[in-house]
DNA sequence: TACAAACCTGCAAAAAACTGCAAAATCAAT
DNA sequence: ATTGATTTTGCAGTTTTTTGCAGGTTTGTA
């Protein structure tokens, strides 16, 4: 970083704040050395810029305003919508007297909670919250499949649960998404939550795997499936998002 | 997972937010690895952002906010300061590392939720509020019994699930209670609930009645079992209450 | 029941922040 | 340019924050 010195008060906190804007951070030791003033004196600076809410002052330095609305409640909000998105896609998917496997998770919740009271189907499930949610439906049918509860995630897990999925034929299969890329298709953390998704997938005609955008080229340690044995990929993008181009290129469909 | 270091505590708080919101789950030791600090560092922060309410603080990691919150809202029950009482003479029956079948119903559910959390059980059940109360136990093991979910009583009902009951040798049965009396014994007024609660009781060594005293001397159409086959009787009323006597007297104990 | 991992407590070193003060710089008039 | 008022700056000493570590304890699991 290039050092400017004799710098005037003003000066001195306009070119803090362009830092800040191009970093999103800056340290009182860096900003000392490169303007060539005591530390007091950006200290001072960064607390009048804090004062008058231009930063956010932190021990050792400041960080943008930018940083701190990413887990503002507005954020929690945004990504509420982002799902309810989501979640309008994928019943789309779902038509007359279907049979649907479905995990659990925040955006299948979503998705349960937007159902068309109209509709008839057959929801399949183990996990607690869908099924809560199901029954509020006045019209699908729900069948929950059951063992030994995995309370982490809160499903049922263990071998009948996997037998009886087996059993099914079904026409769909909607899969809340922790992890997803190009090299390992659907990763998760928890073994036996992979278990269940694994015979969701062979039980069902069609694979649907639903996740926000944030999750996306993201990956963790067990696979669930290979790309290509997912068929469709909702996200709460538009389909000719840039960032969706390489997976459409492998062959999923996009929504 | 990326490496990134030389961050302020700010942007560590957040970066693990961040993460967590991703994936719903974080290890202590990925975290100190990633960010090039140590462990005690790591679980001050996460000790922080649990003591903020950011997250639920795990032995090991942290655990996103996005599940537990799922099912917070709890609904004023009837007559709900009777049925704690209930609750609490109920959970007197219950000892370490029983087998205990339960139904459903409001009463179950304050039950559910009085548990102390040191309380270590298997409890079974097809009732969805109620595994839905016992996920959020920190210690019991859960078994859900799986079939087609009956909407009007949010439980599991059908051949296998009743096969599945079968199949278990439990200590102890909790049944909330429709209406009892001398004459008729337990009644219901669903055939399916009446099915799943006469294989519950089969299936146990010791049948326990829930019921606030306002049911007493009531009935419904389906009998679920006689009078002699339940071993307690649990109301809020002191055993000693004039209303129960009659049930001392045909050799039910009454709680 | 034994073991390793995770946890807690207290401590000490380093970095950063605060306090008060005096020197230096700036500004506004003459 | 000079002077006086005002602001800004740097410094010394002290306090607070942050972090890692040593130890002993608890916890989860096999």
């Amino acid at each position: 970083m290039a050092k400017i010195n004799n710098l005037l008060k003003k000066e001195r906190q306009s070119y803090i704040l362009t830092r800040l804007n191009l970093h999103n951070k800056v340290l009182s030791a860096n900003l000392c050395e490169d303007m060539e003033v005591s530390e007091d004196t950006v200290r001072r600076d960064l607390q009048e810029l804090a004062n008058a809410g231009k930063l956010i002052k932190v021990h050792g330095g400041a960080l943008s305003l930018a940083f701190s609305e990413v887990h503002s409640r507005s954020k929690t909000i945004y990504s509420q919508g982002q799902k309810a998105i989501i979640a309008e896609k994928a019943i789309g998917l779902i038509q007359k007297n279907m049979y649907v496997l479905t995990s659990g998770g925040t955006t299948i919740l979503e998705m349960a909670r937007h159902l068309p009271p109209q509709l008839k189907a057959t929801f399949i499930t183990g996990s607690i919250p869908a099924l809560n949610a199901y029954v509020a439906h006045p019209n699908i049918n729900v069948i929950a499949v059951g063992d030994r509860l995995n309370k982490e995630s809160k499903i049922t897990v263990g071998a009948s649960t996997i037998e009886k999925i087996k059993e099914v034929n079904a026409d769909l299969c909607l899969l809340g998404t922790n992890a997803i890329d190009l090299q390992r298709g659907m990763t998760d953390n928890d073994w036996e939550v992979v278990e269940m998704k694994k015979a969701m997938i062979a039980a069902s005609a069609k694979t649907a795997c639903l996740t926000i955008a944030e999750k996306l080229n993201s990956f963790e340690a067990l696979q669930v499936c290979e790309l290509r044995r997912i068929d469709y990929l909702i996200t709460e993008l538009d389909p000719t998002d840039k960032l969706l181009q390489p997976y459409v290129k492998a062959g999923v469909t996009v929504i």
